[in-house]
RNA sequence: AGAUCCGUAGCUCAGCCUGGUUAGAGCACUACACUGAUAAUGUAGGGGUCAGCAGUUCAAAUCUGCUCGGGUCUACCA
């Protein structure tokens, strides 16, 4: 225990951070903190895994002081709160990363690089930084365990993952299926739908968009459109905005039941007559009104008008199964197929864009693909996996489709294409159309969609139990989980988990080539016993590949042949998974689940509470809550076998999740790198702290807002609210050293203690009420403001600055050990209820004043207990005349101000007109605070009977509205007309005879409210319907001891200048000032009493003193320490 | 294009759910004061058509609808 609290020059944030810092890490103060919670009901939370290969940002300072101060606060609510942390390790973050830095692309793994060799810098790459994510973990005080943390690239994670996979697929659940997928040519892999969830997948782009026509050809059923027409040149119009998809063409899709038109008119480009059919809905889109019917000889190539008539009206049934020639043949693209180049009846057409009739390259569209299959119209894929156009294609063949190479020479095949029909007369509209469209994540090229084949998770099944499990989860934000993620689950397509790529977690499928015998491997075990079996039965050498430590990446899982039942080898199948189901298992594979850790996985599952960026809304929240809900039966199964309690399990993954919003720059701009407006964690903390970084981020706004970032904000708070604690606490330390108090008298009961020190022990005590209730509700930026209220305005501006001569006059007695007991009481206390928010700082004064009391037996606030309160000591009628009192001294104090009498100088009396006795008790048990506060010798209470108040009467709306309804106005009306004596008659007979519009109302007493507005005569001050007038009459007597008063305040200056201690004594010679020699001679005691002086004499003549001004009245003092 | 959240002082935010008559706080700015907590503090001042319009109501920042502006999300819209 040390002899007395330490005392400091400044506050100086970031060093305490980092002496903290370094006693944690001697006693292993996070360990503790769990260990002394052994036993205790967990409280279970997961860290969602980031991931190593990039830089921490100040965004992810937000959502881990959210983390850490959650799992703070349970801890000292008495929880066992593990927290094991993870790494993300998979995916094509890392691989595209690899492949920048080789300066590789896709097609060159396994030709330039091996696999091997290329799985193994992913490998390295993907704990680049993670040193200095470990750093910023320790700096900003995130207590999370990195000594034994997940790594989704571990065997025995993949273990795990492989045999929830398993699990999935014995329940049907796991399937494989061609479709049209959104595909990434740049990433060279296939997409799931949350990937294109990913926040900023959708750009608006301006793409070259094309009106093509498609030439009918004259038949059996068409030919009463070249009948109407009377030509041979009939073409249907289909818009595109991907004209690339042109050739692939290979049918046109109508609403049946949207209404057609023939018209006849000329081609804008070639200006040859022709005759186009499209929906009558969108004539208006090509064609003016007032060109309609013009004379079609008068139509001059260069001129503004287009004549066009409308030669015929259909149903787009009518038009079923029409034909027409294909647009752009070529060599690539010949289709042997009575089915293709057909008009299809499609029930998805619209006529709100484009002509009303779709162009279809069943290739390229999911919609597409379901009408080709249907109409066996066949696919065309003229375009590669890497994005560009087939051999066989002519002038575009070999052409990228969209500039996904970052070529700065890239032409756009769009627009030759259209060039080139537009040259044919097969153009008739060709512009720039801005629409959004779906771009790859990581490489943020516009993606494209692709007949892949791929696996899927059958999530579909399982919908209607994660919409209602979901309802069961608490949101914070409520509106993302019942908006946000609530629709996405409506709207839940199957997860398509296949990835053509190196790096990550195989899909653990095994089948012989003919495609008829498959197995999903579920273990390391399984995989061993299997290919043992292969290696007698085939004679294939798979043992050096399945040793102790098998790696279960690519290349070598590839190389394990199995046997099937019939004796044939069977391969593993190519895909690896998407990287989000590794997240998403790591409730059961960070345990290593089922194959280890029962125990401590059926303790942690599911989990109490997870929190991260809304935009894993739908990422990990969505994955960790899909697997939570397929899986359910199966865990409980594995439990049950290992003879665990199931109760816990109910398919949720978590029961509280918080999304935190995003952090903007302090415009409200998005951070980027890009704009170089991103804030350096590192250099935040380093300047500023954690602690007033993590108060700053919390109070601010709340988590789930997007909160714009200024570090004056950080200023602020490190200035009012830090800057103030650390002003209490230094003041506490000062006298409590001088006094020696280290609160080993007896504790005083609260109810002995004086009524200011009752009243802020109440004011405490409330303050843990609601702190608790806001942090239970993971409202912690209410809970923060709350803090920073009590710290600010009542603690530092009202208890102590009341109190400040309690802690350095008089003895050390019961008066004095009630305050230090009270303030030690306050700060500790404060040091606890901020802990969870602020780690540092508030363990700093927890220890400051603990190590020095040795009150509590714990090492660190973070061991402590949360403050339970004392409802005893909550005396809500004290709190409120306290208010009274802080409202009545402002009122004195501005009044002061108007008629410019400083503080120092006393005054008689104030006056408060009361209205009735209760009013009058209240002020009176705080009249005492209210004089030394303002400075006068007495509250004079005026009561009617006096006849100097002025009373105001209006009605209590809240009462009266309900009754009165619209003569509510006319009542308002005639209360604002009453005199004096109508309000005292109101008041003498407790209602009201009122005629209104001829009508008899009667009001209650408690209807209105009386105020008092005025004291004749005086200068007042009213505020809250209280009133408060001030006595300014300055007599000789009060004159005098303002002079005492300033003096002392002088001499007190002279004092601390002089580097006195606070109890040295003094002696004090001061010249004769005729002006000042009734105040120092009538107030003498005062004024010694109050500089510590034995004497004070009087002489005509001081040569070396302090020449000082006491009302502008210049003297000399002259002050020495007495020996 | 739809969904959703938001728009209150120069800035950051309360208040809105549950309507009630002078719309608050902090910061910033200006002036004055205070000074044994002093890189603090107090008092005063300027600064708001509560985005706009319409409706409901005796009464609207608050409830409803529409419009505008911003964010986020949804979308296989050809």
């Amino acid at each position: 225990m040390q002899a007395g609290y330490k005392e400091y020059k400044q506050l100086n944030l970031p060093s305490i951070g980092q002496e903290i810092l370094n006693k944690w890490q001697e006693n292993n103060a996070f360990r503790k903190s769990i260990e002394l919670r052994e036993g205790e009901k967990p409280f279970v939370f997961y860290e969602g895994p980031p991931s190593a290969n990039g830089m921490p940002g100040i965004h992810h300072v937000i959502s881990r002081t959210l983390k850490d101060l959650v799992c703070r606060y349970k801890t000292m609510q008495g929880f066992h709160v593990k927290r094991k942390g993870g790494w993300d390790t998979h995916g094509l973050p890392v691989e595209l990363g690899v492949e920048k830095e080789l300066g590789i692309v896709k097609d060159d793994i396994g030709k330039k690089i091996s696999i091997e060799e290329y799985n193994r810098k992913c490998r390295e790459a993907v704990m680049r930084y993670k040193d200095k994510w470990d750093d910023l973990t320790r700096k900003m005080g995130y207590w999370v365990d990195l000594n034994d943390p997940y790594i989704t690239f571990e065997t025995k994670y993949i273990e795990t993952v492989w045999w929830l996979l398993k699990t999935l697929y014995e329940k049907d659940l796991l399937y494989e299926d061609v479709s049209i997928q959104p595909y990434s040519p740049a990433a060279g892999t296939g997409l799931s739908s949350h990937e294109l969830n990913q926040p900023g997948t959708y750009k608006d782009v301006k793409d070259t968009s094309c009106v093509a026509m498609f030439h009918a050809i004259r038949d059996q059923e068409s030919h009463f459109l070249f009948d109407a027409a009377q030509s041979e040149e009939v073409f249907f119009m289909a818009w595109t905005t991907t004209p690339w998809t042109l050739p692939s063409n290979l049918g046109l899709a109508v609403g049946p039941n949207i209404d057609y038109v023939l018209v006849k008119t000329f081609n804008p480009y070639t200006h040859q007559p022709v005759n186009v059919v499209l929906a009558m809905a969108l004539i208006g889109k090509y064609f003016k009104k007032e060109d309609e019917n013009l004379p079609f000889e008068k139509y001059q190539a260069t001129g503004k008008t287009l004549p066009w008539k409308i030669l015929a009206n259909f149903k787009g049934s009518e038009l079923e199964q029409f034909s027409y020639e294909q647009l752009l043949p070529f060599p690539a693209n010949k289709m042997d197929n009575s089915h293709s180049f057909k008009v299809l009846m499609g029930d998805f057409v619209t006529t709100e864009d484009g002509t009303g009739i779709v162009h279809m390259a069943p290739a390229f569209g999911a919609d597409d693909f379901q009408i080709g299959k249907k109409y066996k119209i066949g696919i065309l894929t003229l375009v590669d996996k890497q994005g560009k156009f087939v051999e066989g294609l002519g002038e575009f063949s070999g052409r990228f489709v969209k500039n996904y190479m970052d070529d700065p020479e890239y032409v756009d095949v769009n627009v030759d294409i259209c060039v080139k029909l537009k040259k044919e007369n097969r153009a008739f509209k060709i512009e720039k159309y801005e629409h959004s469209y779906p771009h790859c994540w990581r490489t943020d090229k516009p993606i494209l969609y692709y007949p892949l084949d791929a696996w899927f998770i059958r999530t579909t099944a399982l919908k209607d139990r994660m919409v209602e499990l979901n309802k069961t989860v608490n949101w914070k934000p409520k509106s993302t989980g019942e908006g946000r993620f609530g629709n996405w689950l409506e709207n839940m397509v199957d997860w398509n988990l296949s990835r053509s790529r190196f790096w990550g977690t195989p899909l653990p499928i095994w089948r012989t080539e003919d495609g008829k015998e498959e197995i999903c491997i579920g273990s390391v075990d399984e995989l061993r016993a299997l290919s043992h079996k292969a290696d007698q039965v085939l004679g294939v050498s798979n043992e050096k590949l399945i040793g102790d430590e098998p790696d279960l990446h690519k290349p070598y899982v590839d190389e394990i042949i199995l046997v099937s039942s019939e004796g044939k080898p069977m391969k593993r199948v190519s895909d690896l998974i998407d990287v989000w189901f590794d997240s998403g298992a790591m409730p059961y594979a960070q345990w290593h689940f089922p194959f280890e850790n029962q125990l401590t996985f059926s303790k942690n599952y599911p989990a109490d509470f997870i929190a991260e960026g809304v935009d894993q809304t739908r990422g990990w929240f969505y994955t960790l809550h899909a697997i939570g809900s397929l899986v359910k039966e199966t865990v409980i199964e594995s439990l049950q076998k290992a003879g665990l309690p199931t109760d816990q399990v109910d398919g949720r993954a978590f029961r509280t999740v918080v999304s935190n919003g995003l952090v903007l720059d302090k415009n409200g701009n998005k951070m980027s790198k890009r704009l170089g407006n991103v804030v350096d964690p590192f250099a935040t903390i380093e300047n500023y702290g954690a602690d007033a970084t993590r108060w700053y981020l919390i109070t601010n706004v709340s988590p789930w807002e997007s909160m714009k970032f200024d570090i004056e904000g950080i200023r602020e708070v490190q200035r009012k609210f830090f800057g103030t604690l650390y002003n209490t606490y230094q003041f506490f330390a000062l006298y409590a050293n001088v006094d020696g108090f280290r609160f080993q008298e007896d504790y005083i009961p609260v109810e002995q203690r004086p009524e200011i020190d009752r009243w802020i022990l109440s004011t405490l005590n409330s303050l843990i009420v609601k702190v608790q209730a806001y942090f239970d509700d993971y409202e912690p930026t209410i809970a923060g403001r709350m803090i920073e209220d009590f710290v600010d305005e009542q603690l530092s501006n009202w208890y102590v600055r009341l109190c400040r001569r309690r802690f350095w006059k008089g003895d050390y007695e019961k008066d004095k050990i009630c305050a230090y007991q009270t303030l030690y009481e306050c700060i500790e206390a404060i040091s606890m209820l901020m802990a969870p928010i602020s780690p540092f700082f508030s363990d700093w004064l927890f220890l400051n004043l603990n190590e020095v009391t040795g009150k509590s037996s714990m090492q660190s606030v973070h061991h402590v207990l949360f403050p339970n309160p004392n409802d005893s000591a909550i005396d809500l009628a004290l709190e409120k005349r306290m208010r009274l009192a802080q409202g009545v001294s402002s009122m004195v104090l501005s009044l002061r101000k108007k008629v410019n009498i400083k503080v120092r100088q006393p005054l008689q009396k104030i006056l408060i007109p009361v209205l009735n006795p209760a009013m009058k008790e209240q002020l009176k048990e705080v009249e005492g605070l209210i004089k030394s506060e303002v400075n006068v010798k007495e509250v004079q209470y005026l009561t009617e009977t006096d006849g100097f108040i002025k009373k105001r009467i209006k009605p209590n709306f809240i009462a009266l509205g309900k009754k009165l309804g619209s003569r509510m106005k006319a009542v308002s009306q005639a209360l604002a007309g009453f005199s004096q004596k109508d309000i005292s008659d109101f008041e003498k007979e407790g209602n009201y005879n009122l005629s209104i519009e001829n009508e008899h109302l009667i009001l209650q007493i408690n209807e209105v409210e009386i105020t008092s507005e005025d004291v004749p005569g005086w200068t007042v001050a009213a505020k809250n319907g209280l009133t408060v007038a001030l006595d300014v009459q300055v007599t000789r007597a009060l004159v005098n001891e303002g002079y005492a008063r300033e003096l002392v305040n002088r001499i007190q200056k002279i004092r601390k200048d002089n580097g006195y201690e606070l109890t040295d004594r003094i002696l004090v010679k001061v010249t004769e000032a005729a002006t000042l020699k009734e105040a120092i001679t009538d107030f003498n005691d005062y004024i010694r009493a109050e500089i510590l002086a034995d004497n004070i004499e009087l002489v005509p003549e001081i040569t070396n003193g302090t020449e000082i001004e006491v009302n502008d009245i210049p003297l000399k003092v002259f002050v020495t320490k007495k020996a």
